[in-house]
DNA sequence: ACCTGAACACCGTTCAAGT
DNA sequence: ACCTGAACACCGTTCAAGT
């Protein structure tokens, strides 16, 4: 039976929500598929094309979003949330991904994040920054919330980590986004031509 | 003659230096000190501690800074960036070992802009938070620029990357980081009691 | 207290050779 | 075209035993 990339990507995955990153490893994926190390070789140039597309296929049900700018960052950073949090290690394996430049994915959400800061009445030679700021943002944020979520869930039972770091995260998000959101508000059109304020 | 803490972070920023982080292992940085591998783990628990360490060395030039809470907040970024821009791979092993809550120097960062965005009026309960957005985007922005920095200087030259992205680094780096004091700034007690604003 | 030697249990990647 | 088998050149970590 003939192996298929489709095939690879969701034994990768199911591998990463089993047992996380760290035990997805090209070994071990072919072990799980049956197959030699080298076949997955035919198909993918090497690990990190691999994981940009399991990155891909985590990143599926983060759709486009409509509405004004506003709604359109906060929905896509929330389902971009949604998306992370529903897969093990899944904001690290975005997050490294997105770094190495192969997740297909990211490169759309990032352009939906531009058009929307370009809308927001950006200068749109910075657009693409702002966007990236909110990127960077969401990443951050979901890894560190992630991270803590599994820590616990393995039974380790914090400390009581200073009170707040732990309350309520989709609250503690909407916060952060809040503060983002608002920093492009207040740059809207803040370095650009006169003439440009007329999108307003 | 004996191996002390000093002498390993020393060689290991060496190593990071000249081979970057890949080549980082426990193993070459044994041999480099003309040690067994085994000798490593007398001194350091294991390699995320070592890390530690040495993204600690990286920070050290980056000490308190004072002034107007604007000035703190971009003055620790921009010292930041600086540290980070100064070794191969700053970034990605700071950012990692950040994340990895590995880095003594990273919190103390962090609580430096967590007094700065106190300062600026923002809730306290989401000051830390309002840092650590600071901090994401530095780290962010900064790994960014690094793997394009060492990707052309190893001889890459870039398709010319859409014009833009590769402009005046410290001037892009300054937008984003306006960009989030502004935002800070709008949300100077905009959910604290009235009773917190007489501190403005 | 500090380190060696050797082992354990793995890695990612390549590539001639097979079908 | 697609995959196997086997190799190459490594990893991080542990731990009895030595000094």
């Amino acid at each position: 039976m003939q192996l298929h990339k489709r095939d690879v990507v969701d034994a990768a995955t199911t591998l990463l929500d089993s047992y996380g990153i760290a035990d997805l490893t090209m070994r071990r994926l072919a072990r799980e598929l049956a197959v030699s190390p080298g076949a997955l070789y035919w198909h993918f140039a090497n690990k990190q094309e691999l994981l940009g597309a399991v990155a891909d296929r985590i990143l599926e049900s983060v759709g486009d979003v409509g509405g004004g700018w506003r709604d359109r960052v906060a929905g896509t950073c929330c389902r971009l949330r949604d998306a992370l949090l529903s897969h093990t290690d899944g904001a690290e394996l975005v997050s490294a991904s997105f770094a190495a430049g192969q997740s297909e994915a990211m490169a759309r959400i990032l352009t939906q994040l531009t058009a929307a800061a370009a809308d927001a009445g950006v200068d749109p030679r910075h657009a693409e920054l702002a966007a990236r700021t909110v990127v960077y943002y969401v990443l951050g944020f979901t890894v560190d919330e992630q991270s803590r979520l599994q820590w616990d869930a393995a039974g380790a039972e914090l400390p009581d980590d200073q009170s707040v770091l732990s309350e309520d995260p989709s609250a503690r998000f909407g916060f952060g986004l809040r503060l983002l959101v608002d920093g492009i508000a207040a740059h809207r059109d803040a370095q650009t031509p006169v003439s440009a304020k007329k999108f307003e």
